[in-house]
DNA sequence: ATAATTCACGTACGTTTGTACGGCATAGGA
DNA sequence: TCCTATGCCGTACAAACGTACGTGAATTAT
C-alpha cells in the first residue's frame, strides 16, 4: 500500500487512455482525447507528468520521446476512486449507486444478461458460506 | 439546466448531509459528520457557504442562526457526479462500474434480491417496447 | 452582572488543478 | 545545409480546494 495522492479527474482520464492504450507517448495520448475533444498537447503532457510523480505512472526516454507506462492497476485506481466516491456521496452504501446506474444509465440486452449471471453467481457463493461474512456496513 | 459549477468532493460530503438531515444549521451538520469522523465547525462552515454559492443549497437566518436548506436534489448531483465519472474513468461505459460494484463492495442478500427485480423489471420493459428506443448515448 | 460560549462573517493561506507558454535541442524534409 | 516540425522541460498563473483563524455580537450559564 503506497498511499499516493489521489488523482485529479483530468488525470484520470488520462490515465485511463494509458491503460487502453499502454505504454504511450505524450502524442499518442494527445491523439485519442482528441478523437473526442478539443485538448492542448502541453496540457496532455503536464497530466502525464504529474501521473508519474503521483506514482501512477512510470516513463523512460526511447531516443528523444518519452514513453510513459502505467504503474497502478485500474483495479486499483478504481476501487480507491469508487470507495470515495459511495462514502462521501452515498455515505458508504454502494446499493444506491448500483441502482442510480442501472435505472438511470442505459443497459442492453448483453448487459442485462450479465447481470443476471453476475447475481446468480453471487448468490451461490453466498449460500455456500453457510452464513456469514455478508457485507459490512 | 442551471449550469453551476460541480461540488468538491468535501461538499459533497456535507450535501449529502444535509439532504439526510434536512433544513439544518451547520452546528447539526457538525455533529454528524463528528459521529465518524474529526470536523471543525469552521471548515463545515464554510463548505456550507460554498455549497450556497454554488447554487445548491440556500440559506436564511433563525435569529443568529443561519439555517441551510439543499435546493439541488440528490438525484441531479448524483447523475451530474456519477456521468462525469464515468466518462473520465470508463471512457462513458457503465457496465464496468456496474461490475466493479457488485463484485467489490459488498452485497447482502437483500441486496442481491432487489437487484434481480431490477433487472427483471428493465427485461420486461425492454421487450414491452417491442424495439425502440433502448438506451441513449 | 460577568464570564463563558456560540455563531456569523470576513479573511487568509498553502496546495492542487487546469491550462498553457517559451526556450532549447533534435530529427527530418526541401 | 537550413528551415520546420516535434518533443522535453522548466516555469507560470489564476481559480478552486482544504483548512482554519480572529473579531464582534448575541446568548447562556455562573
Amino acid at each position: 500500500m503506497v498511499e499516493r495522492p489521489a488523482l485529479s479527474k483530468s488525470e484520470m482520464e488520462v490515465a485511463r487512455l494509458l491503460w487502453e492504450i499502454g505504454p504511450a507517448t505524450v502524442r499518442e495520448i494527445h491523439e485519442a482525447i482528441t478523437e473526442y475533444r478539443e485538448a492542448d498537447f502541453a496540457t496532455v503532457q503536464t497530466f502525464l507528468r504529474r501521473i508519474e510523480s503521483k506514482g501512477y505512472a512510470s516513463s523512460k526516454l526511447n531516443g528523444r520521446t518519452r514513453v510513459y507506462s502505467a504503474t497502478a492497476r485500474p483495479k486499483t485506481v478504481i476501487r480507491e476512486t469508487v470507495d470515495d466516491l459511495v462514502e462521501r456521496l452515498f455515505g458508504g452504501n454502494s446499493m444506491p449507486l448500483v441502482r442510480h446506474l442501472i435505472e438511470e444509465r442505459g443497459m442492453n440486452a448483453a448487459d442485462i444478461e450479465e447481470l443476471r449471471q453476475l447475481i446468480d453467481r453471487l448468490e451461490s457463493d453466498d449460500s455456500e458460506a453457510t452464513d456469514g461474512k455478508g457485507s459490512k456496513s
